[in-house]
DNA sequence: ATGGTAGTTTGACTA
């Protein structure tokens, strides 16, 4: 089973690109972030007639978080456990295949010391304290946290540190989160440098390989064992239009 | 020290 999780910066913009990406390949679920559309402009039909179901939770203009899955999707909640549903679109959650999969796109935070800061701690804290309660079951949490964990995960750690998704605080939050049982499957595969999953527009990141990992697939002990492979890809960062994330990936032998 | 780009939306925000 393969999982992927991307922050496509607008389904609209990218629907085209989402579409040759889902035909080339064929990945059993795909979390996706960023898609800033309300659910009454979600393309449900043309991901339909590509073969996926779609579970959805938009706003208009920004956020916006979806879980598209061959099999059907069960018990789709839009929400943090026992909350009320979020004014900012950030997870979804839904049970496949005996999994219960969750698509979040984590608050930016804008700058260190910011109330945007303080917000995003605070959403850690409740996503953490939503997952604790899923602890018995099989569980895989995907997308764009926003935080990249360790300084391996940076292109320049010294330009970074104690930056906007690089501070103690929110790495400290990060650790906590994974901290109720959850394991980052891209390290137990690659353990190098120079792996990242975002680059900024600006600046020429992209080419220049500047970029951050701040988007993962977590999995639990029992699904990490087994997790036969994981990656991201990096093409898809290319060419025209893309977007600022490139997808991550985990294939689970289930 | 600043602004560089992109998406949504047409002014300004988020990233």
């Amino acid at each position: 089973m393969k999982i992927a999780s991307w922050n496509i910066n607008s389904l609209r913009k990218r629907q085209d690109r989402l579409l040759a990406w889902l035909e080339g390949t064929r990945p059993d679920v795909v979390c996706l972030q960023e898609t800033k559309c309300t659910d009454e402009q979600f393309p449900v039909l043309a991901l339909q007639s590509a073969g996926y179901h779609s579970s959805y939770h938009g706003e208009k203009s920004y956020n916006g978080v979806a879980i598209l899955s061959k099999e059907k999707p069960q018990d789709v909640r839009a929400s943090l456990c026992n909350e009320v549903i979020d004014r900012q679109a950030r997870v979804i959650a839904a049970k496949i295949d005996n999994l219960r999969l969750y698509s979040i796109y984590a608050p930016n935070g804008q700058a260190v010391g910011s109330p945007a800061y303080e917000y995003k701690l605070n959403w850690y804290m409740r996503l953490r304290d939503c997952l604790s309660k899923e602890k018995n079951r099989e569980l895989i949490v995907c997308g764009d946290f926003n935080v990249a964990p360790e300084d391996i995960d940076v292109h320049d750690p010294m330009l970074w540190r104690g930056a906007i998704m690089c501070s103690d605080r929110e790495r400290a939050a990060f650790r906590q989160l994974c901290d109720v049982g959850l394991i980052d499957t891209l390290r137990l595969h690659r353990q190098e440098g120079g792996l990242f999953s975002w680059w900024d527009y600006r600046m020429l990141s992209f080419p220049k390989n500047r970029g951050l990992r701040i988007d993962a697939v977590l999995a639990n002990k029992s699904l990490a064992e087994k997790c036969t492979a994981a990656g991201i890809e990096r093409e898809m960062r290319k060419g025209k239009e893309p977007s600022d994330h490139a997808p991550v990936w985990a294939e689970f032998n289930l």
